[in-house]
DNA sequence: CAGTGAGCGAGCTTCCGCTTGACTT
């Protein structure tokens, strides 16, 4: 009788399925698929396209031990509840598993829970449904539209580059390389403008009668004379408090974390990576310390707002609390989980160092945000100038309840700052009064322009798009890093004058000093293949490279998830016009150049372009029809092909430089592929980083040929010439190298090195080359 | 390890979203 058997329960998660035993008890056996367990074929697309888009699944080889297992518990439960997450993909999940299992979609069980807690898994439990085959086809609707579009798009790249990387373009990708491309080029265009803005210093009585300092904002003037002018119609001026206004303000708690929202504060107080904020949640999930860490939710189960409530009664008192419902601003969110939240308020003591900063600052943003408003009073006095018609504005801000930043205060992003108003305590001021005047700046300020994205407002960016998932951002990040259309690096800023006029006992003093502009850390800088790349999709695939395409594409999911569109319809009118498009590009397109005339060479006369190579971004002087040959050079890893100069440029040829003579041969410098180096008697020699290969002299070259000749001797054991067979000394102890290739010694052959003869050194690479020690896949070299 | 850049063609690469370990270096 079936009766006697138990119900297997499937979830995507191990450490899901573990909580989930332990709620329901003995009946259920709970198992973890690991989230798709399915996917397209990868010959031919996977898909017969003329076949009604019949997509070809097949289950992947890492998948085939969890699949056999589940297969084998299938048979022996009584029977099979599917319980993956209440979204597309996971309704997609539970019908791949009914598919692969053999059980009927028409009467297995589907149940759904956003929260694991016992009242929500028990009510599930309660109320089984069957799977909602619309939502499903609205899934595989949405990965064979990306296959096509990754699978036809990365071809083209592959067809019209001329470079061999492993180019690829997908709805994803190509527009998060777009943002950051766009972003460089607006920073490049963006003309920075000065303008004077007014700043005097008072000083009046505070409580105590102490008398203390307060500024206060005049108007911004474009012209330095403007700004000079003004401050001479206020010598000799009486300042006089004209109006004061004070009015209350209030700040309300961020929701709680989202993956985005993690992501970006991870970023902004810790300066944790993406992919790093992700590893250390991953942990803390796993040991129980916190709900999901991939979702889009800002809700908290009733279980956990309880448990919070009471953490701030005791912890910080009941004026402190204050219960908030959430609602997400997002339209793509699927809110297939709870917010990210610890699994309880308790006191918890987190081990690793990383961990335990994010652990708390989990922590602090779940309690805050049930916590009361903080309030303010905001003061604003304006002050009178005797001499003139202008006012000055003096601010001041005081904290009244702190309400939750007693606990938790948002970082913002760069981008969001506004120039701020002086915000601080003023001292009590009176209208009529006249407090002591100091002084009166005019400092120049110039305009900036939107600061390059970091990974966090990279993904922050992505999301109000609603492009990609919380499963992607730090995956999407690393392939367009991996691809090299990106680079996430330092820039130097540099050094700019500006001017102040300072008004002080009647005379105007005019100053210049010096700032720091430009400077960036770990942002998001577009290389010139991902600018290249960028330039040609947009050209011929507009609308894939439209911030809106996703939109519009999630808003045909949904009509078919609500029954109101057929998938296949769906991608037929997707597919025929994109298909043509990639057609007519394949005939049409020019092979992809990016390429700029910087001007004339003035020695040759010749014209010097600067575009992509073979192995990169390059200069060349000449044409390849002339008769002569081009000169070709590459850039340096600062430069770029669009904002390279021709003086630049030309410099460039100035490698190989002969430095002249040493033991009778010549020292020459140049910049290979592997960096700056010196060659000499038919020997290379890496130039050290603190060396500029334009500038080096031989007098500096001879030494380091002979540092590194002497080192490369030290790390020589042996040489047996006739095998051509060297035994070295590496980082790892000793190692066999035999043309470019190295082989690890056993730890017993490593202690006598010295003594190994030839023919042990071949017997061991031989056997080396016949078993690779390596299991993991390694790419084939053509 | 070291100076290439044209074009041809073999054989290969590639997407997004769900999930975790198993792998050395």
């Amino acid at each position: 009788m079936a009766k006697s058997l138990k119900n297997l329960l499937i979830v995507e998660s191990p450490a899901k399925a573990k909580t989930i035993e332990k709620i329901l008890g003995g009946d259920f056996e709970v198992k973890s698929c690991y989230g798709h367990i399915r996917d397209l074929e990868k010959n031919d697309m996977g898909i017969d396209i003329n076949n009604h888009f019949a997509p070809r699944y097949i289950v992947p080889e890492e998948k085939e031990k969890v699949v056999k297992e589940l297969k084998s518990l299938a048979k022996k439960s009584g029977e099979v509840w599917l319980a993956t997450d209440e979204d597309r993909e996971g309704e997609a999940i539970s019908w791949h598993l009914c598919e692969v299992l053999g059980l009927n979609p028409a009467d297995t069980k589907r149940i759904v829970f956003h929260e694991i807690t016992k009242p929500a898994i028990r009510a599930a439990v309660e109320q089984p449904r069957t799977l909602d085959m619309n939502l499903v086809n609205a899934q595989q609707a949405r990965r064979i539209l990306d296959r096509i579009v990754g699978f036809e798009l990365s071809p083209v790249l592959w067809r019209k580059m001329s470079m061999r990387n492993n180019l690829s373009a997908g709805r994803v990708q190509s527009v998060a390389v777009r943002l950051i491309a766009e972003r460089e080029r607006e920073i490049n265009a963006f003309k920075s403008i000065g303008t004077f803005k007014v700043e005097a210093l008072f000083a009046a009585k505070d409580i105590s009668g102490k008398p203390v300092n307060f500024k206060a904002e005049g108007s911004r003037y474009p012209a330095a004379q403007d700004a000079e002018n003004f401050l001479q119609s206020c010598i000799g001026a009486i300042y006089s408090v004209k109006d004061i206004q004070v009015k209350p303000g209030r700040k309300s708690p961020a929701a709680p974390f989202t993956t985005s929202t993690l992501q970006q504060e991870a970023s902004r107080k810790m300066g944790y990576s993406v992919s790093r904020t992700m590893m250390l949640a991953q942990k803390l999930y796993e040991n129980g310390h916190i709900t999901y860490m991939r979702t889009d939710s800002v809700n908290l189960s009733e279980v956990a707002v309880k448990d919070i409530s009471e953490k701030i009664s005791v912890q910080y008192g009941k004026e402190y609390l204050q219960n908030r419902k959430f609602k997400n601003k997002n339209e793509s969110a699927q809110e297939a989980h709870e917010a990210i939240r610890p699994t309880s308020m308790d006191t918890l003591q987190v081990e690793d160092t990383d961990c335990r900063k994010l652990y708390e600052l989990i922590w602090k943003r779940t309690i805050a945000s049930q916590m009361a408003d903080a309030e303010l009073e905001k003061t604003t006095a304006k002050i009178g100038i005797s001499t003139n018609k202008e006012e000055l504005t003096a601010h001041g801000e005081v904290l009244k309840f702190e309400g939750f930043l007693k606990v938790y205060r948002e970082d913002r992003d760069e981008e969001d700052i506004e120039e701020e108003a002086a915000e601080g305590v003023l001292p009590p001021l009176a209208v009529g009064q006249q407090p002591e005047f100091k002084e009166m700046k005019a400092v120049e300020r110039f305009s900036r322009p939107a600061p390059r994205f970091t990974e966090a407002s990279l993904v922050k960016k992505l999301e109000e798009l609603g492009i990609g998932r919380p499963s992607t951002y730090a995956p999407t990040i690393s392939t367009i890093l991996k691809r090299g259309y990106v680079e996430k690096r330092d820039k130097e800023g540099v050094k700019r004058d500006f001017r102040i006029l300072v008004l002080k006992s009647d005379k105007i003093t005019k100053l210049t000093e010096q700032e720091t502009t430009g400077a960036e850390k770990s942002k998001l800088f577009p290389t010139d293949l991902g600018l290249v790349v960028t330039d040609f999709l947009k050209q011929y695939f507009e609308n894939i490279m439209d911030y809106g395409f996703t939109a519009r594409i999630e808003g045909e999911f949904d009509e078919v998830a609500q029954g109101k569109m057929k998938w296949n319809k769906m991608l037929e009118d997707f597919y025929t016009p994109f298909k043509q498009e990639v057609n007519k590009t394949i005939e049409t397109a020019e092979r992809i150049k990016g390429e700029r005339e910087l001007g004339v060479d003035s020695s040759t006369g010749k014209p010097v372009v600067a575009r992509m190579g073979r192995y990169g971004p390059m200069v060349q002087i000449g044409s390849t029809e002339d008769e002569e040959k081009p000169r070709f050079a590459k850039l340096k890893a600062t430069q770029s092909i669009e904002t390279i100069s021709l003086e630049e440029a030309l410099d460039l040829f100035r490698l190989p430089r002969n430095l002249g003579k040493f033991e009778d041969a010549d020292v020459s410098v140049s910049i290979g592929r592997f960096g700056p180096y010196l060659a000499h008697d038919k020997k290379f020699y890496s130039l050290p980083k603190e060396f500029d290969p334009y500038q080096v002299t031989l007098d500096e070259a001879t030494p380091i040929i002979v540092e590194k000749r002497k080192a490369k001797e030290e790390r020589t054991i042996k040489i047996f010439e006739k095998e051509k067979i060297q035994v070295l000394r590496g980082p790892y102890g000793p190692y066999l190298k035999q043309g470019l290739r190295n082989y690890k010694l056993s730890k017993e052959q490593q202690e006598r090195a010295a003594d190994l003869t030839p023919e042990e050194a071949l017997k061991t690479i031989e056997e080396l080359k016949a078993n690779p020690p390596r299991k993991t896949a390694r790419k084939k070299k053509a």
